[in-house]
DNA sequence: GGCTGGTCTTGATCTATATCAATTATTTTC
DNA sequence: GAAAATAATTGATATAGATCAAGACCAGCC
């Protein structure tokens, strides 16, 4: 399952056989049962993780014991807590598996030693930052622009993928509203 | 007013003389009236900017004319449209001054080639973006989990210096509510 | 120092979405 | 493949926050 991630690496730069050993000896697959957890709230997050197989979703808890999910993340996305990881602090997330899954882990340690040896790696590591950064931008801006319907209807239109796999409850959970009304939404949007 | 940014840069990483001069050379410094916009929606955005004086706010105009506030830069913060800059479409964002203001410029093509001669400004502004990015996922977490009440106080407990020179009328539009609401809410929170 | 245009507050109502509850589908499990 | 668990739908009701509409406050400006 590692050969995901390396078709991944592949796509993005060029490595020579040694880098991608040298890469390759750093990793750890890690296989995820549905439900169960990659990092639990309090824990610290010390790794760099990539999603080659299945489906985990980021997600806080609050008082009421409601779920409130961050984010999905799927094959060839990556996943963790950055802010954790940077500042130390233990995570105010959950991260667990939506099905089985598989990860592709490195310490924090090792991936910033391979962003020293492989420059062309740490340009690819903070193009994604970048890019993920747009990402959460645009979801703010539906977030305060759009109503229920719209939230949706731009959600199934940028991840047509996530609608099928992805428990409808937990798709309303990551658009900020309850699972009867996105289903109310959807039976009201197919009529049209 | 461009030594507010040559101080930011000292705190941040050393630099040569020539390197700082180097620096200077390429920026162009920008005084906004009020209410002036330093980006329009629709417009391409090219450009790396810093406030070095003022507050602007980005925000996008829906349909019906209400404004979405995403994001304030003041002084010593970051702003433009990463997502038009990165891609090269039209900007859905407006950008404007709250405040009379100035920002420090620079072309993209320039700030690339800084990045390029100068290896620790690159990793700085890496730095910088993946603060944003934690930025950001934070305020989605607020958004999904938090009351009005809540998103008011977090707000005003984070960025304290923000409530007294920002209308109250935006900062409702930046935390997804109406005037109005805010405007009960803050007595209420009094009252208490 | 009295206009003027914007901002904030306050009140009365309205509405989108939440909540609660029951019923029906759909998976999962043994 | 039947029973149990989980997820989705549907209906009735509640509510946080929106909308609409005045009035109060306040700052800049001639």
């Amino acid at each position: 399952m590692y050969d995901v991630f390396q078709v991944y690496l592949d796509s993005k730069i060029v490595l020579s056989e040694e880098q991608k050993e040298r890469i390759r000896s750093l990793a750890v697959v890690k296989k995820l049962r549905k439900k169960q957890y990659l990092l639990q709230a309090d824990e610290v997050w010390k790794y760099d993780a990539f999603v080659v197989k299945g489906c985990v979703r980021t997600y806080s808890v609050d008082e009421k014991g409601n779920e409130h999910i961050i984010g999905f993340s799927i094959e060839n996305w990556w996943t963790g807590d950055r802010e954790s990881l940077l500042t130390g602090e233990p995570s105010k997330f959950n991260i667990d598996a939506v099905e089985d899954s598989e990860i592709v882990l490195f310490t924090h340690q090792n991936f910033e030693l391979i962003c020293q040896e492989i420059p062309a790696f740490n340009d690819m590591v903070n193009a994604i930052l970048q890019r993920s950064f747009i990402v959460s931008q645009n979801r703010i801006h539906a977030t305060l622009s759009y109503t229920a319907e719209e939230k949706y209807l731009s959600f199934t239109k940028k991840y047509p993928g996530f609608v099928s796999r992805i428990p409808q409850s937990m798709i309303a959970s990551y658009l900020g509203m309850t699972p009867e009304t996105l289903s109310r939404i959807r039976t009201q949007t197919i009529r049209k």
